[in-house]
RNA sequence: CGGGGUGUGGCGCAGUUGAUAGCGCGCUCGGUUUGGGACCGAGAGGUCGAAGGUUUGAGUCCUUUCACCCCGACCA
């Protein structure tokens, strides 16, 4: 993409009505903008980030079986009535509405009522059973009080996995394997590192339920983390019994700020009881369907990943979700257009995703812009270098900058 | 929802004791520049979140209201 065709600016100055980093970063770099509190849109440099970071967990989800469907947003009230779930009550974030003609319909804060409801359709026997169904979606979620960014918002992005088992031990299996898929969506954001497989307050079903946890500053959770079992507890669930069950002490834990990243619940046949999703066994009698909801917030990722790798001079994208994998900026004319204009052509020819500076601007503000936009890797071509055949490439990251020959050029970017 | 704070050109801000708004960035035009967000000159752009009120006169005072931010509570 040639950033004259682009149609975001960047901004040296800060919005003052946000004080989150990830926020001011995202919105200074031109990816995103405030709608209102708590509600963001995508702009097309941000766009890209949040495609890269769904397209990694949906490839994990299919690794593992995951049906990928997508569900309605719209939500009329008797399904989630039949849970009990429809109330105020018990589910203070509705954002409620009416159709023309009075009836009452909701946005969807989360899927299980309708899913389970669709499912009936499908799960009869128990051939047809185990099933994964996920799907990519926004969720409604009128907080009270949205913060930081894209982090707690009101509209957000989830990945919501649903499994359907014949018994809770085929679901036990499936659980640790999942859980095991997030740890390696978590490694290919770059977040691996600091995240920690946390246990969590269960269910009717499970004594426990499993968050990943990051490690961060501007968490709202704080847990207390196991380095060499790289494992941690939820302050919320943080008692002798829980240290007895892990076989921890409290002395070998550490207490960290943390930012909820993804999580797993064992739902037992809560919603399949409610709902009656239930087949016939290889024996002829019928049971109900035991379930479990997998949760990951792309959008909170985004949110995380910015705020977890910027520097001073702005967002710093690891490779896999940066929106472009090199920033190419382009000083001098005649000879450097051309030399730069083949460069695009052959990089993006090779499938590598080029933000290519050929706007008439000093060099300062296209080091700058590439700085703030953190694309992993800068090329620059030069009327300076080309005497010499060669590029000039700095890694975002390190801030390291080395010359290369073409060859080593496409070598190093490939 | 409780407490605190803020709303003034696209963005960031200043406006002293009330007298119909000013700066920086950005933008437009001309020129000089061109390896770290250049410089000079000339311009465009706001009635001060909204409504009501006090006053000869309100961005400045009063009332109501909306929005946004922070802390707390809440977080299926």
């Amino acid at each position: 993409m040639r950033i004259s065709e682009l149609f975001t600016k960047t901004s040296k100055l800060a919005p003052s009505d946000e004080v989150a980093k990830n926020a001011q970063l995202l919105i200074r770099a031109g990816f995103i903008n405030k709608e209102m509190a708590g509600v963001y849109t995508y702009l097309p440099l941000g766009k890209l980030v949040l495609d890269n970071i769904i397209t990694i967990i949906r490839e994990e989800m299919n690794s593992i079986g995951g049906n990928e469907l997508s569900m309605t947003a719209l939500q009329s009230k008797e399904v989630w009535e039949t849970s009990g779930r429809w109330s105020d009550d018990v589910i203070d974030v509705w954002f409620k509405t009416k159709l023309a003609g009075g009836s009452e319909v909701g946005l969807a804060p989360t899927h299980e009522e309708p899913l389970t409801n669709l499912m009936k359709n499908f799960i009869h026997s128990y051939k047809d059973l185990p099933v994964y169904p996920y799907q990519f979606q926004i969720k409604f979620r009128n907080e009270l009080r949205s913060k930081s960014g894209l982090m707690r918002g009101r509209e957000f992005w989830m990945k919501d996995l649903y499994s359907f088992s014949r018994t809770q031990k085929e679901h036990d299996v499936f659980y640790e394997k999942i859980s095991n898929v997030y740890q390696r969506v978590y490694d290919r954001l770059g977040l691996g590192e600091s995240t920690y497989k946390t246990f969590a307050s269960g269910g009717s079903f499970s004594k426990y339920s499993h968050e990943f946890q990051t490690v961060s500053d501007v968490g709202e959770d704080t847990i207390y983390i196991h380095e060499g079992k790289k494992i941690a507890i939820n302050e919320e669930v943080f008692t002798d019994e829980v240290l007895a069950d892990l076989g921890v002490t409290r002395e070998e834990l550490v207490a960290k700020k943390a930012v909820e990243v993804g999580n797993v619940f064992t739902l037992g046949t809560k919603f399949s009881d409610a709902l009656d999703l239930h087949f016939t066994d290889e024996d002829g009698t019928s049971k109900k369907v035991f379930m479990g909801s997998y949760g990951i917030g792309p959008s909170r990722l985004m949110g995380l990943i910015a705020e977890h790798f910027a520097d001073d001079k702005g967002l710093v994208w690891p490779v896999n979700v940066a929106p472009a994998k090199v920033y190419l900026v382009r000083i001098g004319d005649q000879d450097a257009v051309k030399q730069a204009d083949e460069l695009y052509d052959e990089l993006t020819g090779r499938g590598i995703t080029v933000l290519y500076d050929d706007r008439n601007v000093r060099p300062g503000e296209k080091f700058a812009d590439s700085e703030l936009m953190g694309i992993p890797y800068r090329v620059t071509v030069s009327e300076r270098l080309i005497a010499d055949n060669q590029y000039e490439v700095t890694e975002r990251s390190s801030g390291e900058t080395i010359l290369l020959t073409h060859n080593d050029l496409l070598d190093k970017l490939s």
